[in-house]
DNA sequence: GATGAATGAGCATTCATTCAT
DNA sequence: AATGAATGAATGCTCATTCAT
């Protein structure tokens, strides 16, 4: 690599991580773009070299996120459906957690508002976690774990919604929610309770 | 009441009407206090001696939703839990959808955003949730339709974050995910699995 | 009128002569609606109370200029024709002068540009004059100053373009070419000949 | 010719001719050097090798066009005095509606904008065109074509206003009106009307 | 000569809120 | 109570130009 290119990732990692900073720290409504690049020790200018809106560095704070969980995921392959889900869960809270409370409000804020991203054609995080969920099941009844007749889509909302329904509640509380205590609950008690009639 | 008082009514729900419309068609982001009062047809600073803020209109907006769903809850009274809990995901589904998904975005925003409401120390939404929930609980408890050992936080917790999870669920698929039918499955199915075990 | 009406003619009054003044003293490229605020005396959102957009102002400054000619023209009624004319020529040529050469470049260049004035709806300056011009050469057609069989269209074409031409070089002189002076010649000399066949 | 020194043309050329293009289709408002390198396919800073300053790209387009009209120009040697007048009138007219509406909008910005080019020292399209027709009657002079008592610079500014007029007027009636009929009107017409009491 | 990242001044426009009338 | 003019901070984005590589 050249000089150049590594001066190109050091500047776009010093915007990333400064905005990431505010982020954490006050939330996307007092997100500017020339706070931004003060913390970041730049020209406002260069910010638009980097990013074409203001939005797209959000979304690639997230982006960044959601690929941390997949990877942790792809690491569970060996055990069983319950434990399989029951770390997913986990994994996901996890993941919450340790974003915090801002990032998760900024994520849950950007999923349910359809202007926000104008370049953003990615598919969304919710649909990526359906999409994930599903083939996890679906994996599940190739491997005989499950009947083939278990209403796949069904489960899978049920599970996102809680999972979305955790975080979303965390926020609302400002904190005082404990997700992964109950994360661990729903998984111990409600999720056999779902899969119990399906599970071969 | 004087002649005063009633058109002080009036343009107070001039104002509320409109943001509320407003609020359907444009959501949040694109509302503004002249906007409001255009629709309204009164002047900008009309506004300013109903609502100290903006924020506030749309908070007495989401009141008055609640307030329709507590009623319904209330009318709910003899019959058996399962029964209760069931009408209540269903009231409060049937809710979601009439107000349409842009009401149920600002619902949600509002709710996970502290910066929202400078003058709302009303408990939250979510509070709100929470305590009514807990009172069903504790009431089927009194009634001895449940054990006294039935972990009622525990339960509310699950429950409350699968009804926000679903709601959050459907503003996050614009739409596409079908809340109330989800929701029946919820309750025919997962509700029962859960309790089973503390119903007496 | 009430006081309160008074003040705001006063202000849109002060925003009219403060973008008058920056516009004759620094040309339309360097005028910025903070400047006009500045300049005179008010917050930079009260510009927006009185012009939806910036290009507006300068709209209504010129529109100021083309009503005053047109006062010039009206008052001419009893002369001939020839008389009529060299009229017109001249308080044209007075205005222009009158106005400053930056004004006047304005002029042009928003006449000449299309994506100018988003609201300017109203017939183009040109058109105007070209229809004023046809008028004068109509009605004397009428008053039988004039042969039936006069190309007014021609003639009014030859003597716009001699016009808007006497304004341009002006403009592009940077104020050296005198256009008074070659007015007046022109009127004299140009217009009896281009005339002469037609007159009666 | 090095290869070195050939490329350099080539890139100077490239930069030309995208930057004619986008005048052309856009105008002058709407020309960024982004484009114009994006368009030639080079660099950003490459711009700045070639011209020290955005307007100077314009001003040698500009050039490019006079020149031409100048070729044509020296070639009607010739013909009598009111024969040349009417192909120079000719020769510019179809220079103008060669080039397109968005050229000549620029050609008159720029003429009449004193700011336009900073290291633009050359002498202005303006006076270039003035000393080109005074030279023409000049000649007529020497050659006993026209008295000696003529008023050359007279007659050289009402011809030079009709032509910068008519240009302006095609500009402004968005290229409704048709340069070359009245031309050759006020060639036919006109011109004569004015010389005839000064031939011999 | 070529590159393209960096600069930073510049600017139109929005909007919640205040307050004199 | 009602008005609507006035405020002025806030902000996303553009773009000509520079300069280290």
């Amino acid at each position: 690599m050249t000089k150049r290119q590594e001066q190109t990732l050091i500047t776009h990692q010093k915007l990333v991580d400064a905005a990431e900073d505010l982020l954490k720290k006050n939330g996307f409504n007092a997100l500017s773009v020339e706070d931004i690049t003060n913390a970041a020790g730049v020209a406002k200018g260069t910010f638009y070299i980097y990013f074409k809106h203001k939005e797209d560095i959000v979304a690639e704070i997230c982006r960044g996120y959601f690929k941390e969980i997949e990877i942790q995921i792809n690491k569970m392959s060996g055990s069983n459906l319950i434990e399989k889900l029951s770390l997913y869960f986990d994994n996901f809270m996890k993941a919450v957690e340790l974003y915090g409370i801002n990032i998760c409000r900024e994520w849950i804020r950007a999923s349910i508002d359809p202007n926000t991203a104008p370049d953003n054609t990615d598919m969304s995080k919710w649909q990526y976690d359906v999409d994930m969920l599903k083939n996890i099941l679906n994996n599940a009844i190739k491997n005989k774990e499950l009947k083939e007749n278990t209403p796949v889509e069904l489960l899978t909302h049920l599970v996102i919604s809680q999972l979305y329904g955790m975080m979303t509640c965390w926020c609302m509380s400002d904190g005082i929610f404990e997700p992964r205590d109950w994360t661990k609950k729903f998984a111990d008690f409600q999720l056999t309770a779902i899969l119990s009639e399906y599970l071969i």
